[in-house]
DNA sequence: AAGATGACAATAC
DNA sequence: CGTATTGCCATCT
């Protein structure tokens, strides 16, 4: 297995976001033990088989943006409504954000 | 080994 | 709010 221990922090740090909470690619970084790594964090999302248990959903740009291209972000924009996330034009309300305000 | 790549972030204008 | 620029980190070619 090619994986490294780091991409467990990462899934391990995922796993603990609880179902209608977003968290942005830097602050996964950050609870993976990676802080501003932020690009690595996605790079190992994009890499995620799609049968995953985790909730790649729940992750998005910087100011609840989503970063996924076309299809993609609708998919997990839907996902994240069916767990009662609200949008806000193509952003989520920043009310829904890990350790947020 | 060196350079290019990317589901990023923050700042500047 | 939009684009442009710079910085950051790990992986791939």
């Amino acid at each position: 297995m090619p994986e490294s221990n780091f991409n467990t922090a990462l899934y391990t740090a995922l796993m603990l976001i609880p179902a209608g909470s977003v968290v942005t690619y830097g602050q996964l970084a950050h609870l993976a033990g990676r802080p501003g790594a932020a690009r690595w964090a996605g790079a190992v999302l994009r890499t995620l088989p799609e049968h995953s248990s985790l909730p790649w959903h729940r992750v998005v740009a910087a100011g609840g943006r989503i970063a996924l291209p076309n299809e993609a972000g609708a998919e997990q924009r839907r996902r994240l409504e069916a767990e009662g996330v609200v949008f806000r034009g193509n952003k989520v309300s920043l009310n829904h954000l890990f350790e947020s305000p």
